[in-house]
DNA sequence: GTCTATAGGCTGATAGAC
DNA sequence: GTCTATCAGCCTATAGAC
């Protein structure tokens, strides 16, 4: 469905209220009225979209979930498959930060799962690790908080980063994801790694 | 000015195109044709909140900056002094969010510098501890955008994460800014900190 | 399923009285 | 400086032809 694509593509970089309805269809090239025959309205198009959305990433971290692996190991893939999901669908953090940043204005009682789901993930792993004693004490939200905070700025702040690089006010190339992923596992991992202790005298 | 109390209120809740000017004037208990008297209409208003803003923050940081302390502290200084900052204005950082999220809808050439300021200071910290060896070699940008990452989403999904804390769907407290901040820069400076290499045999 | 035409409401901005 | 009244334009949604 072109209206689909075209929603992923504007709503993150507008919002809800700066996507029209003729800016959609002109994107996805259909008439206006389409959007209301098959989605019942705007607003149906939008919940259409976060679902399809999370549907997808319930699915890759669900997948992670359930395989057994060490807590290190597991939070080494969380951060890459967040990140792989990012480039497959390079608006999915700008459509959820939007969305977050309103207080969830559409998340209703269908939609709540998905978006927990997100949250969930994580911190299953934080509280394996930290059981196993692979990892110190951390507490689960504020890792998590850290972690995905990290992961969902890189992602949804990107168009403008790479604006700003490119009309040369900062002096850098654009990181490469790969780079950012490796920098963050390295920081993570030594981040909250437990160590042993000090030596008692 | 009340104008710009209310539009420190409703843009970062709800977007440039969000905050109407019914709401915004109803919110600032004042009427609607003073937004154009005082600002010369909606787009001046936002622009002077952001003018506002973001000289509180290079105030703040610039002190920092100029300070003659080793870069561990300056880092964890920052740390602090950010969240203070958004605990003094608790919308600060949905509405820095949501402008780089429109990618700089409204950053002019006379806000950009404002703008880039922000992420000058944690390079230039990353920069120094790299040189005095306090750091290891992580790239300063990587790190700049996983530290300011993490601050940015904590602040600006607080009203999302505290309305579903108090719905009970995330088992958990709401956590403190100490907390946050005292577990951000535990994992931060553990995750960057230059360690004796491993002994060589 | 897709289109045109149009309704009805809300938007930001302004002219002009006080 | 502040208000009321009002405008022109844009918004989403829909009725109805094909």
């Amino acid at each position: 469905m072109a209206l689909l694509e075209a929603a992923a593509v504007l709503f993150p970089k507008l919002g809800f209220d700066g996507a029209t309805s003729d800016l959609l269809a002109a994107e996805a090239g259909v008439n206006k009225a389409m959007i209301n025959y098959h989605f019942g309205g705007k607003k149906g198009l939008y919940q259409a979209l976060l679902v399809s959305v999370l549907a997808e990433v319930h699915d890759t971290l669900g997948r992670l979930r359930q395989a057994e692996l060490p807590a290190e190991v597991k939070l080494s893939r969380f951060i890459e498959q967040f990140s792989a999901l990012n480039t497959r669908r390079p608006t999915l953090a700008a459509l959820i930060l939007r969305e977050v940043l309103s207080g969830g204005r559409f998340v209703d009682e269908a939609l709540m799962p998905r978006f927990l789901g997100i949250f969930e993930s994580v911190r299953a792993i934080v509280w394996q690790g930290t059981r196993e004693g692979a990892f110190r004490r951390v507490d689960p939200l504020l890792t998590h908080l850290s972690i995905v905070g990290a992961l969902i700025f890189f992602f949804g702040t990107a168009p403008f980063r790479e604006r700003l690089i490119a009309e040369g006010r900062i002096p850098a190339l654009p990181p490469t994801v790969e780079k950012f992923v490796a920098h963050l596992q390295e920081m993570v991992m030594d981040g909250i790694a437990s160590r042993p202790a000090a030596p008692v005298p």
